[in-house]
RNA sequence: GCAGGUGUGGCGAAAUUGGCAGACGCACUAGCCUUAGGAGCUAGCGCCGCAAGGCAUGGGGGUUCAAGUCCCUUCACCUGCACCA
């Protein structure tokens, strides 16, 4: 047994002294920079989900180093939001003192597990000098025209009080609290997200995310391709435009719909006879929380608008408008043209508002339901006899001669709601002049630093607990000097996340986001790993935020990241999630104190996939505890010779193969199998060389870093394992001379026998017919067939 | 509904991409050692069978000398997206 305690503690503080893994730029060695999602410094510490991905990390950058790479691997806080909010509320203390408690844990936390990561990079997402920047950047967002301050219908929050943008209120849910979400106008910092749509889909083939990630980021931005058609309202000199994918089904139209948000109800009110009864239908749809608005089993409802009407700009038909929250004021131009014979949603409206159902495609019966497929269009004058696609590019000419309408792309992707109000975030620095209007806060003003406050709540009225704060509120207004108010709104969690991968690059550079040097060398991340939950929130946004930086000529590439994985979870025992409410969270910690740091980091690369969930098992972490004591002990049996034991050269020089390029696909469970396999052959000799031994803890080292640099420091095997070469094998010793030749008879395995690889095609057939069990089957049968597989088997096919 | 994924012993999983299914580990069983064992060592461990052998990768079918792997079909579970026009 090895004292682990010692050992590791005299490792961790020997890397901390002589900083071993300080980086910097060097220009003649290739860089490789390992990214993994930067954490929020909760309460409550690392969990073993935190020091699995943390340690798969790890390995990666230690491996990377080892082969030649300089390697960043940075870490830092994500600190601004709810929980150290929460807490700063109840206790009445500044959140930044409990950020600053919080990290200092985590931090340690992750020395314990002997983490290789460059400490002088770390900053926090809260400190004041990364958030000016970050408000430096909002400003240039601001100065392009992509920040702006709109009167939007936002996700609301009734609990946490604040707005949410789309991604936060991912299906109808606060991501804060859980509440379901409601709909509220506000007045919103926006950026202009959607413009990028096209951009965000387009950079994607130059990544290599996983095909998942890539789908959902696809998904989330929903391109879909079709058509704006303006239709003339009676009587009115105004149109009512409408976006649809099926524009060849105009003629089947024979009715409109509008979102309650949409303007046109509000414009021509005095025209519409109906206005108190929309009115309160407007109403009840706003109280709606958007899980209820969403329910497509639902049945639909709706208000037929009195007094205006639209004319279908194909025939002339008029056709009647109705106001139904199945139509979304975000999607599109918040108003249709129902098809009800080819739409199950206008067909389901129709049949229960009992409106016209014309079909124009011939296929299915559309008294019973919607048809969606393609079929030879009917009803439809132009259109007739072609199919969907023809029809469609006819119509598509037709609208655009005629000045009726335009070929158009439409994105599900919206722009990103910036405000929150909240105390603990960046504060937008705005500021408001009765005569200048928005101003932008100079830049030699920033930051704008949060005020200590007495109390941290948001307000009853849905504005900032900054809104209370006379003197941080009441300024000057920095064009005309006159009376001013400055944006009492914070950002988003997000914002501080969006770059924070270039501020690692020179994370003490006072005056920009990182020099030009070290953002052209570092470059993008090679390899950032992180949760699925981020593949569409965070991930868009720093690829937008970047692509953006990219435009404005600060940084070197549009993409920042080059591979993104994705990590399974570890569960309970039980495979159910872990949660302090359950009780079943494992704290590394007392495992770290039970069975040391070096074997909890190879029992969390041993346990499965690191794609996949994981089920925590205290006695796997035991097996890995063991299997490192088996690897200490060997230093009992080390022999003063230099070279590879015959016995185990080639065992060697495969898995010198094998581990590398496992570490290299991150297939790590398999990695340290193949470590296992080679110390259970050491284990079968009775001395192993010095070479031996030293080729084995190099390749364990990744895993578990401290074990192995102290029995190659106690057994004088060479220079510090951090620092050396990484061992390479021989290619012509990866093979043995002989092997194991299977035979088989119609595809059964009737015997094996050893046979030199030099074996020919026609002496492997004879030897196989000579064992014993295989003549028993083939004596007297007729042979049909011989299959021979060089160095693997022979397949003799008997009638 | 659409898109993607997964399904292999009691458990976590492997399988050179069509060539010995179950490597490695856990759990379990027997034995050794020990005053003691939540230590260590040895052996066994998919299922049926005394054995020879047979059967096994969610189910069914197919291609092939040979299928966990390829094709068709079906079931189950999981993850995205979803009244997106």
């Amino acid at each position: 047994m090895y004292n682990f305690k010692e050992i590791e503690k005299k490792w961790q503080k020997y890397w901390d002294e002589n900083k071993t893994f300080k980086v910097d730029i060097d220009e003649n060695t290739k860089k490789f920079y390992m990214l993994v999602e930067f954490p929020y410094p909760s309460g409550s510490g690392l969990h073993v989900g935190h020091t699995r991905v943390y340690t798969a990390s790890d390995v990666q950058a230690r491996f990377k180093k080892s082969v030649g790479y300089n390697v960043l691997f940075p870490m830092g806080w994500d600190a601004f939001g709810s929980p150290a909010e929460q807490y700063a509320i109840k206790n009445h203390i500044h959140p930044s003192e409990v950020v600053q408690k919080n990290s200092k844990v985590f931090k340690e936390q992750m020395k314990m597990l002997g983490l290789s990561v460059d400490w002088s990079r770390e900053f926090s997402t809260t400190d004041p000098e990364y958030y000016k920047l970050t408000q430096w950047q909002f400003l240039q967002f601001y100065k392009a025209g992509l920040a702006y301050k709109a009167e939007k219908e936002i996700n609301w929050c009734p609990n946490c009080k604040t707005g949410l943008s789309n991604e936060d209120a991912e299906g109808g849910v606060c991501e804060r609290c859980g509440t379901k979400t409601t709909k509220k106008l506000k007045n919103q910092w926006v950026l202009r997200m959607s413009d990028y749509a096209e951009k965000l889909i387009d950079g994607l083939p130059d990544t290599q995310f996983l095909d998942k990630v890539k789908t959902a980021q696809i998904n989330w931005i929903g391109k879909s391709v079709g058509a704006s058609i303006k239709f003339k309202l009676d009587g009115i000199d105004d149109d009512l435009e409408v976006f649809t994918t099926r524009c060849d089904t105009l003629y089947g139209a024979t009715f409109m719909v509008i979102s309650p948000e949409h303007n046109l109800l509000e414009k021509y009110k005095d025209k519409i006879s109906n206005i108190d009864e929309i009115k309160k239908y407007q109403e009840e749809a706003r109280c709606k929380t958007e899980i209820e608005r969403t329910d497509n089993t639902r049945e639909k409802t709706g208000v037929l608008i009195q007094g205006i009407k639209a004319i279908n700009p194909i025939n002339g038909k008029l056709l009647p408008i109705w106001v139904a929250d199945y139509v979304l004021s975000t999607y599109g131009t918040g108003a249709i043209m129902a098809v009800p014979a080819h739409d199950e949603r206008d067909y389901a409206f129709a049949k229960k508002f009992d409106i016209d159902i014309i079909p124009v495609i011939e296929g299915g019966d559309t008294s019973k339901e919607a048809y969606v497929g393609d079929g030879v269009h009917i009803n439809s004058d132009i259109l007739n006899g072609m199919n969907k696609e023809d029809a469609i590019n006819r119509m598509l000419s037709y609208i655009e001669e005629n000045d009726i309408g335009m070929k158009k792309t439409n994105y599900r992707l919206q722009d990103w709601i910036f405000s929150r109000q909240r105390f603990w975030g960046e504060p937008i620095p705005m500021i408001h002049c009765e005569k200048c209007g928005w101003v932008p806060v100079p830049e030699e003003d920033l930051p704008v630093v949060l005020p200590n406050v007495e109390s941290y709540e948001p307000t009853e009225t849905g504005e900032s607990p900054l809104a209370n704060i006379e003197e941080f509120v009441n300024c000057k207004c920095p064009k005309c000097g006159g009376k001013a108010t400055r944006e009492t709104d914070t950002m988003p969690n997000w914002a501080g996340s969006s770059w924070y991968w270039l501020r690692y690059m020179d994370p003490h550079n006072k005056n920009e986001i990182a020099n030009e040097k070290a953002l052209k060398y570092w470059g993008q991340v090679d390899l950032y790993d992180g949760g699925m939950e981020h593949a569409t929130r965070h991930l868009l946004y720093a690829r937008f935020w970047n692509i953006f930086l990219h435009e404005q000529g600060l940084v070197p590439y549009s993409e920042p990241f080059l591979k993104r994985i994705a990590h399974g979870m570890i569960l309970a025992s039980n495979g159910e999630k872990m949660s302090k409410s359950k009780g079943n969270v494992v704290n590394p910690n007392d495992m770290i104190n039970e069975y040391g740091a070096d074997a909890l980091r190879t029992y969390e690369m041993f346990i499965g996939d690191y794609s996949k969930d994981a089920s925590w098992s205290e006695n796997g972490l035991k097996g890995c505890s063991k299997f490192l004591d088996r690897v200490w002990n060997l230093q009992d049996r080390i022999s003063e010779k230099e070279e590879y034991t015959k016995e185990i050269e080639i065992l060697i020089n495969q898995t010198i193969k094998k581990v590398s390029e496992d570490i290299e696909t991150l297939n790590y469970n398999t990695a340290v199998s193949a470590l296992m396999i080679l110390l259970n052959k050491m284990d079968e000799l009775d001395s192993i060389s010095k070479k031996d031994y030293r080729t084995l803890i190099h390749l364990l080292n990744p895993f578990a870093p401290h074990m192995t640099e102290e029995i190659n420091q106690i057994c004088s095997l060479g220079k510090e394992l951090s620092m050396s070469k990484w061992p390479t094998y021989d290619e012509s010793k990866i093979v043995n001379e002989t092997y194991e030749m299977v035979v088989q008879v119609n595809g059964k395995i009737r015997g094996k026998i050893e046979v030199s690889r030099e074996t020919s095609r026609e002496e492997m057939l004879s030897i196989a017919k000579e064992i014993d069990n295989v003549k028993a089957y083939i004596d007297g049968k007729e042979i049909i067939n011989e299959i021979v597989v060089p160095s693997k088997l022979v397949n003799i096919v008997i009638k």
